[in-house]
DNA sequence: AGTGTTTACGGCGACCGTAAATATG
DNA sequence: CATATTTACGGTCGCCGTAAACACT
């Protein structure tokens, strides 16, 4: 029962669509780059979907990762606002 | 490491501040109430806020449940967006 | 060869269900 | 007393880190 567009997964992906790179992603992530890379997997696995081309040490958006950037970044901007806007009603 | 408002628990959220009854938001997320109860009770711990106020077997929103609601709707409704996008991607 | 990614494996923590305790009407 | 919620407890599953295998330049 584990929903597929996981907060987590979702971050660790636009990082790593950001970033380019597994390493530096999961550097900014405080993860090891196994971490990142299974996270990238399942969300590919599940979705059924390629969401990054591996051409040797670039790694770039394919077109159905493209779609979900845009998508991903909206969730977790609206994660953000929801937080800070939880946040200050703490007293 | 885990993010306070995943989507499993504010799909719990939303789900009991439609239905008002742990009971029944239990059933349709196919959950027990002891699940729901927990989801919920770790939200309000870890946000520092009430969410809801139980009179009794009246539950209904705080103030801060409300904020919360807002925005727990619009993210959902996001993730659902973004997984009937990437849904018709799929061949 | 060296850097980067994937895969295998083990451990730890989170989440859920069962069931007992508690509260409410 | 019956129904609903909370709490205690145990098991299971997922996620992460270490480390080995693999890929590319």
């Amino acid at each position: 029962m584990t929903p597929i567009l996981d907060s987590r997964r979702l971050l660790a992906f636009a990082t790593l669509a950001r970033i380019g790179s597994f390493t530096l992603a999961a550097k900014e992530l405080h993860l090891t780059q196994s971490a990142v890379s299974h996270a990238i997997k399942a969300l590919e696995d599940e979705l059924g979907l390629r969401l990054f081309e591996r051409r040797g040490r670039r790694v770039a958006l394919t077109p159905a990762g493209e779609h979900l950037l845009i998508r991903a970044q909206r969730i977790l901007a609206e994660m953000q606002d929801a937080r800070a806007d939880l946040a200050a009603l703490v007293q």
